[in-house]
DNA sequence: GCCGTGTGATACCGTTCGGTATCGTAAGAA
DNA sequence: TTCTTACGATACCGAACGGTATCACACGGC
């Protein structure tokens, strides 16, 4: 007679490993790192700090688990996309920016969560920062490779652009400074594409 | 004798305020804003945490005020970058491209100040979120302005651009996923310009 | 049946945090 | 000189932090 009746909140509640993730990454993002103490994530999980020490060692490791998630949805993205346009590079560099303009709206708020980690986490050792490099740089290798294939004079400067361009309207979209990013992010591709 | 031969360490020592808002500056830039507690950054300022609280209301009041520094700093190197170059805005935007790409490796291993406070700082109600919100919107319409004196075809659009590339090509100095990103911020902005 | 494992609940530990209270004193103005 | 103001030092507060110990229970495999 605990909690049978107590929270049928969740549906079929998942195990708790999910619940866990799930909550972390709501809390995570909406209010950075530092802020969300393992306690508030284990209230929102519907579970308790002890069960969130028995599946990760620290908190350091949810954190990394967390982001090493975030990245491979972002890579199954990229992919997504790359696969709807076959042996067409530039459709596909476009496809990429779409992907991202479309997700500006979530990230308008709180920023990209690559990025505000970053700033929460000074020390190089820290186990999460291994996975934000290595995703940044395979987001590059993939990048670099697409503006080969579309045959650009110089694919490591266009696509070094286009990265400095996609950063950059994530984080113009979060501290407000320019307006209709989602526009003018597409218009600026575009452009960089067509005098590459 | 309490401190007469303690520590000359910093010459003629400023007064409290200064060396408390120095000694904020480093600290917070270096490790970030949650990580560094007032009683470190006391002992960085060769004083006491009652020292800071006699000058500042509250931590949050400290961090505004350092921001507000920093904002300041800026703006000045702007103001100076215009006047080296009257009545040539071209020259202006190309002056402030290599302000930023001069100030990259100070950047490279901790990042933007106003993009790493805004990242661990998610309420909009904190008092240094409206000193970056100034900041970033006194920028971007100095921008568009330099842009329209500039005869280009569409302000908006082409400041836009170049704010999303100098945000994009500090994020990805801090992340490392792009090399030569100086040169290549540069270029970008160059061509921006020309194709404008 | 039984027994091991994963789970939930609670209490606790040591540390650090932002912020306050108190007191002695050094220095400048009158 | 005397008085005021700013400063330094120390001790303290309540709260929150990351992490651990302990115990009870529910369930699945055998």
């Amino acid at each position: 007679m605990t909690s049978s009746v107590s929270r049928p909140s969740r549906v079929a509640k998942l195990p708790p490993r999910e619940r866990i993730l799930d909550a972390a990454e709501e809390l995570f993002q909406a209010e950075g790192i530092q802020r969300v103490g393992v306690q508030a994530i284990a209230e929102r999980a519907e579970t308790t700090k002890m069960a969130i020490y028995r599946h990760f060692e620290t908190k350091d490791a949810l954190v990394a688990e967390w982001l090493r998630i975030v990245a491979a949805e972002y890579q199954a993205a990229f992919d997504r996309v790359e696969a709807e346009h076959p042996d067409h590079p530039r459709d596909q560099i476009l496809g990429l920016a779409r992907f991202i303009a479309h997700g500006l709206p979530r990230i308008s708020h709180r920023g990209c969560p690559f990025v505000n980690s970053l700033a929460e986490l000074p020390d190089k050792a820290h186990p999460a920062r291994q996975v934000i490099e290595q995703h940044k740089a395979r987001q590059t290798a993939r990048l670099i490779g697409m503006c080969a294939a579309a045959g650009l004079a110089d694919p490591g400067q266009t696509a070094a652009e286009i990265t400095f361009v996609l950063e950059g309207a994530q984080v113009s979209m979060q501290n407000g400074s320019v307006d209709h990013v989602a526009d003018r992010l597409m218009r600026t591709v575009e452009r960089i594409l067509d005098h590459a």
